[in-house]
DNA sequence: GAGCCACGCCCA
DNA sequence: GGGCGTGGCTCC
C-alpha cells in the first residue's frame, strides 16, 4: 500500500487549528499550536474555544472551528500554501464557549444570511468577550521640537498638541485619526522623527466572572446542633459560647475569634450552607477581618473563592401555581407534543390558540416533559416585556433551572446567565431573539411565543429571523419546536396547512369567558362640516365613561408615539421635516420638541418654518401623547398612564406600570403596540383602537396581515377577567378585509383571503424574497449602484436560467435616513437554491457593481422594506 | 476591521 | 517625476 501511494506520505506535524475571526472576514484562517500552552486539552475540548491570534501586526479574537491534527502531504506542487502559518497567541478561556453541535448550525446561518461565520458566532455569545489590540497615538522618545514640526506643517492640529501634553490619545480618537489618510502620512513622518509613536494596546474582556471569598469551619467539633436553637445575632451568649469552645480546642480563644466563629455558625445555619461569604460576615461583625486571619492560621476556618452568578430576576416575581385541570384542547395539544418529545424526533408544531385559550400552560407542560426527559428548553418571545410575563410562570414551576437572556439585562448579568446555561446548571433559557443562540447542549424543546411577531427578525447588519432559526435549530437537535400564536403568520399557517408543520388548534377560551364584542366605528361619517370634536367618537366616549363609572379598566391603542403625526406651517403649508431624513417630524409635547423617529434629530417646539420663516407651526394628526391629553379632558378624574417607547425606555418604569395596571391602580392605559401583546390584565373590559388605519397603507405586502394581528392582539386584552369585554375600532376603512375579519375574530377567513392575494403577484409563502439594500450619501451614486445590481441580476438570471424575479431598482419608501440615501433591489423566486445562487453571485460581484462608498446589505427573508 | 500597497491624480 | 489621497486586497 505504501508503494502504491508512493508520493503521499502521512506525516505528523504540529497541530493546526482553523479559526473564524470575530471580524467581518469571510475566510477561515489556519493557525498553528506550535509553542502554545494548550493546557493538555484534547482536540474535542479545543473546538469552540476563543483564542487570541496575530493578524497582520495586530491581535484579534477568533473561535476555533476545526482542528487539523494529522496531515497528508499533498502531491507535488498542488495546494502549496502561499502563506506562513503563525501560532495562536493564547487561549482566552478555560473552556469552549459553544458546544460543538452548534457548529453546523452556525455554518448554515452564515451561508443562508450571507454573514461572516465569525460574526455569527460573536453574536451568539454575550457581549464584551472580544479581546484585541488597538493602535494608540503616543508621544515619541525624541524631545518635542517645534522647529522640526514647523518644517512639516504650517499649523499644528489640536490633537497633536494634546499628544504632546497628555502623552497619548484615547482609543477612539486615535482610531478616527488613523482612519484619515492625510493624518496617516503626517504621522509616519512624525514617527520617523521620533516625535510620536503609534503603539499597540491590549483591550481585554469587559465582562468577567465574579467571585467572592467564603469561609467555612474546619476541624472544629462544634456541636452545632445543640447551639443552633440558641444561635441569634444577639451577642449576649458569646462569652458562654467561647467557654464551650475552649474545651474542644488547644490553646486560647480570643473573644473576637469566638465571636467570629459564632457568627460564622449563625450565618451558615441561617443560609443553610456551610460556606459563608466574607462580605456577609463582615457586615455583621467588622472585627471578623482580623480574627479570620488568626483562625485561618490556626486551621480553624478555611478560606476559598466561589463563583457567584449575578441575577437579573427581580425579587417581586409573582408566583403562579400549577394548574391541575386542563381544558380538552389543552390536553390534546399537550399529548401531541409529549409524543414527539418522547420520540426525540424533529417535530415542528404550530399552536394556533386564540387569546385566553391557555397556550402558556401548554408551554409549561411541554417544558416539564422535556425536562423530565433530561433535555433542555428554549423559550423565545418577541420582546422583553413578554419575557417578563413568561419568566414568572417558568420560574414558579422550574425555579433556578431558568435563566434569562435579553437586552434588558446588564452585561454582567447576561454573561452570568449565559454561563449557567453553558455549564448545564440551567436547563431553560427564556429570552428575546438572540436567545436562539443560547448555549444549551441538549435542546429537546423550543417554544416560540407570538411567532407571528416581527420582533423575531433582527433588522441590523445580521438580519436573521429567530423564529425561522428555531425551526432549524430544532432540526439539528432532533427536537420539538412549538410556534404559538393567536394570529399565526400567514407563512406559518400555510406551512401548517400544507403539512410541513403540525397544526394544533385551541379555539375556546378557558372557563366561560367569551370573546369580546367588537364594534367598528366609521370615521368617514363623523360630523361633517361641524368643528372637529376630538379623537374619540361618541360611542367610544360613552363607553369610556361607563367603564370608569363601573370601576373597570380600559386600554386605548394608538400606534404612533408623540403628540402629532406631522407638524406643518400654516402659512405656506410646508411639512416640517427632518434635516437628515426624508420624514416629517413629530411633536413631543412632553419634551417640548419636534422629533425625528428615525434619527433622533430634534428641534424646539417653538420653531420657525424653514421654507417661509413663519412661526405659525401647528401639529396635525395624533399620537399617544395627544390621546392621553384627550382622555384627561374627557375623564378628568381617571388615573391615566401611557406606555410607548418614550415612557418604556426605562425597564423599571415599564414593569411598574404593568404591575399597577394588573393591580387596578390605572383606569385607562394608552399605548402603542407594546400594550397589545400577551399581557394579562383581568380588570380590562374595554379596548379602543383609536385609529386602525396607520399600518394599512404602508407599501408592504404584509400590511394587512400586521393590521389584522395588531387588532386581534389588542382585542384579546378585553374581557380576560370575569366581565365580558367590549372593543371599539375607529377606522377610515371599515370595509377593509383586515378589519372586517378581525371584528368577527375570523382568522381562518382572513387567512384564506390573504393567501389568495399572495398568489398574484406571487409573495411569500409562495416565493422567497431577498432584498439588497443599497445605501450611501450620494444620491446619484446610490441610484446607479442599485441599477448595476439590478442589471447584473437580470443578466445572470437570463444567462443561467435561474427563474428568479427581479424587482427594482427602486428608492426605499423612506428614501433618506441619517443623510444616507436608500435604494433597493428585490429578488424573489420559489426555488431557494437558485435564489441563493444569485445572491452569492451578487455578493462576489458586489465590489464591481457598487460605486465608491456605497454599501450593500443583503436581507434574506426581509420583513421591513421601509 | 485595519494596515498596506498599488494606482491615479495633480502639479512641477 | 514626485507627492499625496483613495480604494481595494488581504490577513493564516
Amino acid at each position: 500500500m505504501g508503494d502504491f501511494f508512493g508520493d503521499i506520505v502521512e506525516i505528523k506535524i504540529d497541530p493546526e487549528v482553523e479559526v473564524a475571526l470575530a471580524l467581518p472576514v469571510n475566510q477561515i484562517l489556519t493557525y498553528s499550536l506550535r509553542g502554545v500552552d494548550t493546557g493538555g486539552r484534547s482536540d474535542a475540548h479545543m473546538l469552540g474555544m476563543r483564542v487570541l491570534v496575530p493578524l497582520s501586526g495586530r491581535q484579534a479574537t477568533a473561535y476555533i472551528i476545526n482542528i487539523l491534527r494529522e496531515k497528508v502531504a499533498c502531491p507535488e506542487g498542488r495546494e502549496e500554501k502561499k502563506y506562513k502559518i503563525r501560532s495562536i497567541l493564547r487561549f482566552l478561556d478555560k473552556g469552549a464557549l459553544f458546544h460543538s453541535n452548534m457548529l453546523p448550525f452556525f455554518k448554515w446561518i452564515s451561508d443562508y444570511y450571507h454573514y461572516p461565520l465569525g460574526l455569527v458566532i460573536k453574536s451568539a455569545l454575550p457581549g464584551g468577550l472580544t479581546q484585541k489590540t488597538v493602535s494608540v497615538i503616543k508621544r515619541g522618545e525624541a524631545p518635542w521640537d517645534e522647529k522640526k514640526l514647523a518644517g512639516l506643517i504650517q499649523e499644528m492640529p489640536d490633537w497633536l498638541q494634546r499628544v504632546c501634553q497628555l502623552g497619548k490619545l484615547s482609543f477612539a480618537e486615535s482610531r478616527s485619526l488613523l482612519k484619515e489618510s492625510k493624518n496617516r502620512t503626517l504621522l509616519t513622518k512624525l514617527e520617523e522623527l521620533g516625535l510620536v509613536q503609534i503603539g499597540q494596546e491590549q483591550v481585554g474582556d469587559s465582562v468577567r466572572e465574579k467571585n467572592e471569598i467564603c469561609y467555612h469551619l474546619l476541624g472544629l467539633a462544634l456541636d452545632i446542633d445543640s447551639l443552633q436553637a440558641e444561635l441569634s445575632p444577639e451577642t449576649s451568649q458569646i462569652e458562654e459560647f467561647r467557654q464551650s469552645l475552649l474545651s474542644s480546642i488547644t490553646g486560647k480563644m480570643l473573644f473576637s475569634e469566638a465571636k467570629t466563629l459564632y457568627y460564622l455558625s449563625y450565618l451558615a445555619h441561617k443560609n443553610n450552607s456551610t460556606d459563608v461569604p466574607r462580605r456577609d460576615l463582615l457586615r455583621l461583625y467588622p472585627g471578623a477581618a482580623k480574627a479570620l486571619v488568626y483562625l485561618e492560621e490556626r486551621g480553624l476556618v478555611e478560606r476559598f473563592q466561589r463563583r457567584v452568578f449575578r441575577n437579573p430576576f427581580g425579587d417581586t416575581l409573582p408566583f403562579f401555581p400549577r394548574i391541575e385541570e386542563l381544558s380538552p384542547e389543552q390536553e390534546e395539544a399537550c399529548s401531541e407534543i409529549k409524543k414527539t418529545i418522547e420520540g426525540e424526533i424533529f417535530a415542528p408544531f404550530l399552536l394556533y390558540g386564540i387569546t385566553g385559550s391557555g397556550k402558556t400552560e401548554v408551554y409549561l407542560r411541554s417544558a416539564e416533559e422535556a425536562i423530565a426527559r433530561g433535555r433542555d428548553v428554549l423559550v423565545l418571545v418577541p420582546e422583553i416585556a413578554l419575557a417578563t410575563q413568561l419568566e414568572a410562570y417558568f420560574v414558579s414551576r422550574f425555579g433556578d433551572l431558568v435563566v434569562l437572556q435579553h437586552s434588558g439585562l446588564k452585561a454582567s448579568e447576561k454573561y452570568d446567565q449565559w454561563s449557567l446555561a453553558l455549564s448545564g446548571r440551567a436547563k431553560i433559557v427564556i429570552g428575546a431573539r438572540s436567545a436562539i443562540f443560547a448555549p444549551l447542549k441538549n435542546v429537546g424543546l423550543i417554544l416560540v411565543d407570538e411567532e407571528h411577531d416581527g420582533g423575531f427578525k433582527q433588522d441590523d447588519s445580521f438580519r436573521y429571523n429567530a423564529r425561522d432559526l428555531a425551526v432549524l435549530r430544532a432540526k439539528y437537535h432532533s427536537a420539538t419546536v412549538v410556534l404559538g400564536s393567536a394570529t399565526p403568520s400567514v407563512t406559518s399557517f400555510y406551512h401548517a396547512k400544507s403539512g410541513k408543520y403540525r397544526l394544533l388548534t385551541m379555539k375556546n377560551r378557558i372557563g366561560s369567558r367569551t370573546l369580546p364584542r367588537v364594534r367598528v366605528i366609521d370615521l368617514n361619517t363623523r360630523d361633517k362640516g361641524k368643528k372637529k370634536k376630538g379623537i374619540f367618537q361618541p360611542p367610544l366616549q360613552t363607553a369610556l365613561k361607563e367603564v370608569l363609572a363601573q370601576g373597570k379598566q380600559s386600554i386605548l391603542l394608538m400606534n404612533r408615539r408623540g403628540f402629532s403625526a406631522i407638524v406643518l406651517c400654516r402659512d405656506c403649508g410646508e411639512i416640517v421635516s427632518c434635516k437628515r431624513c426624508n420624514v416629517s417630524l413629530t411633536l413631543h409635547r412632553h419634551s417640548k420638541k419636534l422629533v425625528c423617529h428615525y434619527c433622533g434629530f430634534s428641534l424646539p417646539e417653538a420653531t420657525v418654518c424653514r421654507s417661509c420663516g413663519g412661526a405659525n407651526i401647528v401639529p396635525v394628526g395624533f399620537g399617544t401623547e395627544r390621546v392621553e391629553e384627550e382622555v384627561q379632558k374627557l375623564l378628568p378624574e381617571a388615573r391615566v398612564a401611557r406606555l410607548d417607547s418614550d415612557t418604556a425606555g426605562n425597564r423599571e418604569h415599564f414593569l411598574k406600570i404593568l404591575q399597577k395596571m394588573r393591580d387596578g391602580q390605572i383606569d385607562v392605559l394608552i399605548g402603542t403596540q407594546m400594550i397589545a401583546k400577551g399581557h394579562h390584565f383581568p380588570g380590562v373590559v374595554l379596548v379602543g383602537v383609536v385609529w386602525a388605519d396607520g399600518g394599512m397603507s404602508l407599501p408592504d405586502f404584509r400590511a394587512a396581515e400586521k393590521t389584522y394581528q395588531l387588532i386581534s392582539q389588542v382585542t384579546g386584552r378585553a374581557g380576560r377577567g370575569d366581565s365580558p369585554g367590549k372593543v371599539f375600532i375607529q377606522t377610515m376603512r371599515p370595509d377593509h378585509y383586515a378589519i372586517a375579519f378581525a371584528r368577527n375574530h375570523d382568522y381562518q377567513a382572513f387567512y384564506e383571503h390573504e393567501i389568495s392575494l399572495r398568489q398574484n403577484p406571487l409573495f411569500p409563502p409562495f416565493v422567497r424574497l431577498i432584498a439588497f439594500h443599497i445605501r450611501g450619501e450620494n444620491e446619484g451614486q446610490v441610484k446607479n449602484s442599485a441599477g448595476n445590481i439590478a442589471n447584473f441580476c437580470r443578466r445572470e438570471n437570463r444567462d443561467k436560467k435561474l427563474q428568479v424575479d427581479i424587482l427594482g431598482p427602486a428608492p426605499a419608501p423612506i428614501d433618506r435616513i441619517k443623510d444616507s440615501y436608500r435604494w433597493q433591489v428585490l429578488i424573489k423566486g420559489s426555488c431557494y437554491e437558485k435564489l441563493h445562487t444569485l445572491c452569492h453571485r451578487v455578493e462576489s460581484a458586489g465590489k464591481e457593481l457598487l460605486l465608491a462608498k456605497i454599501t450593500m446589505i443583503i436581507d434574506v427573508d426581509p420583513e421591513n422594506l421601509m
